[in-house]
This record gives C-alpha cells, structure tokens and sequence, in this order.
DNA sequence: CGCAATTTATAACAGGGTTATGAGATACTG
DNA sequence: CAGTATCTCATAACCCTGTTATAAATTGCG
C-alpha cells in the first residue's frame, strides 16, 4: 500500500535548488531543465513530485511565506508593543531586503490576479482559526496590535482593522523600497519606514514621545539582535 | 533618410490590444502570436517594433503608470488638501481595482526585482525636476501633501517624505487588498482604508474631527465624480 | 522470491519567443 | 519620373522550455 521507494529527499532539494535558482539569476533562471541539473535528477522529478513547475513555484512562494513568519516569530516580545511592531516591521523589511527574488514571487503570486488565504474573515469578524500559511505573518502583527491596545498606546478600536492598517503601510513601503524608490541601501529606513512608524502609531492613539522613544528601543533591539551596524545577518 | 513607409499605427494598436489580451485573459494570454492575430499583422511586428516581448511588455506597464497619472490629474484640488489626499487614495485604488491584471504588470515590473526611476533622489533632497513616468502619479501626492502642509493640517515637515508615507500606506492597502486579502468588494475601502487614512492623517498632525470631516467630503466628492454608489465608471 | 506501486531517465512532443529571408511599400534623390 | 535606400511585414524555420509517453529501476510487502 505504501511503496515509498526512495527515501530520497528530491521534493525538498529541488524546493531549495528552485530557491537557490531564483536568489542567483532571478526569476527567469528558475527552469525544470536547470532545476533538475541542480538537484542531479532528470526533469521528470518534477512532475512526479509537484505535477508542474507551477506548482512547484507555489511551493516556492509558500516556503516564502514560511520563512518570513519564522522570522517574525523570532522578534518575541517587551514590554513595549509598540516598539515590538516597530521590530517586526523591520524583520519584514529586511526578509525582503534579503531575498527579493525569493519574496517577488512569494508576493507576486499572491499579488494582483493570485487569488490566496482571504483575511476577510478576519477583519470583518473575529479571529477564525484560520492560520492559513500567509495569515501567519499577519498574527504577528495582530497580538502586538493587541498588546498595545491593551497598553494604552493605541486607541482601543478593532485588533484586526489596526492590524491591517500597520500591514499596508509596512508591506507598501517594503514594496516600493524593493522596487527601488525610496533609495539604494538603509536609508528608506531612517528617512521613510522611521517616520512611517511613527505616523501610524500616533495615528493610532500612541503619543509623539513614546511613539519615538519605541523607535529608538526597537533599534537598539535591532542591534542587539543583529551584529552591530544596521546590516544583514539574518539568516 | 526617413522613408518612414506605413503611417499605420500598429505599434499603439499592439499595445491596445496587449492591455485588452492582458485584462480578459490574464498574463498568460499575453503571447506574441494572439498578439498578432489579434491587430491582424504577424509577429514580426512585435520585433520591428519593439524588439521583443520583453520590450512590449515593458511598455504595457509603463502605459499602466501613465493611466494611473492621468486618472489621478483629473481629481482636481479643493479647499480640503486631505480630503484631496482621499480622493488620491480612492482614485489610485479603483484603477487597480478595475484593471487589476494591467496593473499586476505595471507594479510587478517595477516591484521587487525590476529596477526602474529611483525616487531617491526626491525623498532625500530637493524636488529634482526628475519626473520620469512612474514618479507623476507620486507627484500628485506630493503636491496634495504640501498644500495640508500649508494649510497647517500637516505638521511641518519634508513634504516628500510625509508623501512617500502616505504613498506606501496607500500603495500596500491597495496591493494587499487586489491579493485578496481585506475581502472582496468595497468593503476593504470602508474598513481598512478609509481607517488608515484618518490614521495617517491624524499621524501626521491632523485632527481627529477634521480628518473625519474630510473623509465624508471625500465620500462625497467620490459618488459625486462616479455614477452614484461606490462602484465602477472610470473608464 | 514475486508483485504492486512509485520513482526516474530517456526521448519525443507542443507551444512559445525569436530569427533569417525576401517581398512590398514609401520617400528622398537625381 | 525612375531609381534607390529604407522601413515594414509575412513566411518559415529555429531554439528553448514545459510537458508527456514509455519503459526501466527500485522499494515495500506478502
């Protein structure tokens, strides 16, 4: 019933080769041809595994996904959630940074025409056990958007309507950084996701004060975190 | 020395007919050959005059910015520079909102990976007169930005990175709700965007009843501009 | 050990972009 | 007005990439 043959694991090395693929030559080196090179195998696995380069690029974009929750689970939390959001955001931020092939597929996927996980339970309801792989990252910013409503800092108003505001402005400026507006390098950091930051949590309820006083403990948790300068470090 | 031979005008007509392919079939529809037969010419004249599919595709996300630009000129200034900003963020939505696979091409060119006019030059300095295409529609907002600005709405500051905040604010809602994410529909507009926009508004040094008021004259402006509800007519 | 199920390599197929090649059409030149 | 350069375009082929038969190889189980 349950042949299993090769205890090989093709499905997870051509995941990594496609990845790999994509870092290096950017979306159109992500081909069955060079895949199966890769990984050592003929292009068959491909379809014996996936059923198509198709869905072997969804895998892909899940992967992305996966990732950059486990990321974001890494930021943990202070007791300030304001600057904790202000740590996630640059968690996100630099995941893109990174690996902007990899994420221009994970959100190119999903993106304008991919139809994915609706969060439209979610903010129009409650909170739905509905975890799917996308919404993951978005939970992140839900329990820290939560913590700083029950703080104070934030006007008390919907977990998910504030938390859907903070993912917009994070992920346009990720976006638009990207695709390289805002400048080469760190510097959208100080200049616009900074100020962003601050914009959004004063908008929110929080007080100009506090809100910068998070900036700065954010990004002395952010050095503490990484190595030292502004710089990668982390994966 | 110019013979120039046909005054047909096939070039414009492959990229009308590219936008029409793209927005009832989707990117994959967008081929060379159903290109072609759809003008009713053969595929070389995607070569001679553009080069390639790259190129024409190039210029199919360029005229996508152009649109955009000319959808946000018509919306005209009032007395309200916020609720203007409003009307921005209602007009740049439903563009994509109604072509959201022309719009797929014309940000995912552009985002993540593709590298187009920095805007860096403008957020870190002066206005540079650098308006290369895809920087008219940010222009827009910039201009909105600076008359709150001086209309003591905004607290003062560099009108462009206050802009560029609102922009990525706008930009991610707008990405992250054509994804599928907020719902489908109208109600993201009401639940998170019009909410973000009193937040940025706010944020920035507005007032929470004055920002509120200019969302209602926004509202209204918008039915008044449209048909009547909150639907369609753009185009 | 046989048998079923799965994986895999080989090789061919299909559909897309691209590229010679030459004919047709236009505008400048003499 | 004839000639010529130049551009445009259709045909047909080419190449690359995704995909699909097909059969061999491998594994787990009875």
């Amino acid at each position: 019933m349950s042949p299993k043959p090769r205890a090989n694991d093709v499905k997870e090395r051509l995941v990594e080769a496609a990845i790999r693929l994509l870092d290096e030559g950017g979306a159109e080196a992500l081909q069955a041809r060079k895949l199966a090179a890769e990984v050592g195998v003929s292009t068959m696995a491909v379809y014996t595994h996936f059923g198509g380069m198709a869905a072997l690029v969804d895998e892909v974009a899940r992967t992305g996904f996966l990732r950059l929750s486990a990321w974001l689970a890494e930021v943990g939390e202070t007791d300030d959630p304001v600057a904790d959001i202000f740590g996630l955001a640059r968690t996100y931020r630099q995941a893109v940074a990174e690996q902007p092939q990899l994420f221009a597929v994970t959100f190119g996927q999903t993106a304008l025409g991919g139809k994915r996980a609706t969060l439209s339970d979610l903010t129009t309801e409650e909170g739905r056990e509905a975890a799917q792989e996308g919404l993951e990252a978005f939970g992140h910013i839900v329990r820290a958007t939560e913590r700083a409503i029950e703080a104070g800092r934030f006007r008390a108003a919907d977990k998910y309507q504030a938390a859907a505001q903070l993912w917009s402005a994070l992920h346009g400026f990720v976006t638009l950084e990207a695709s390289g507006h805002f400048g080469a390098g760190e510097q959208g950091i100080d200049h616009i996701l900074i100020p962003l930051g601050i914009t959004m949590a004063v908008g929110l309820g929080d007080t100009v004060e506090r809100a910068e006083h998070s900036t700065e403990a954010a990004k002395a948790a952010w050095r503490a975190r990484t190595g030292n300068a502004g710089q990668g470090g982390n994966d």
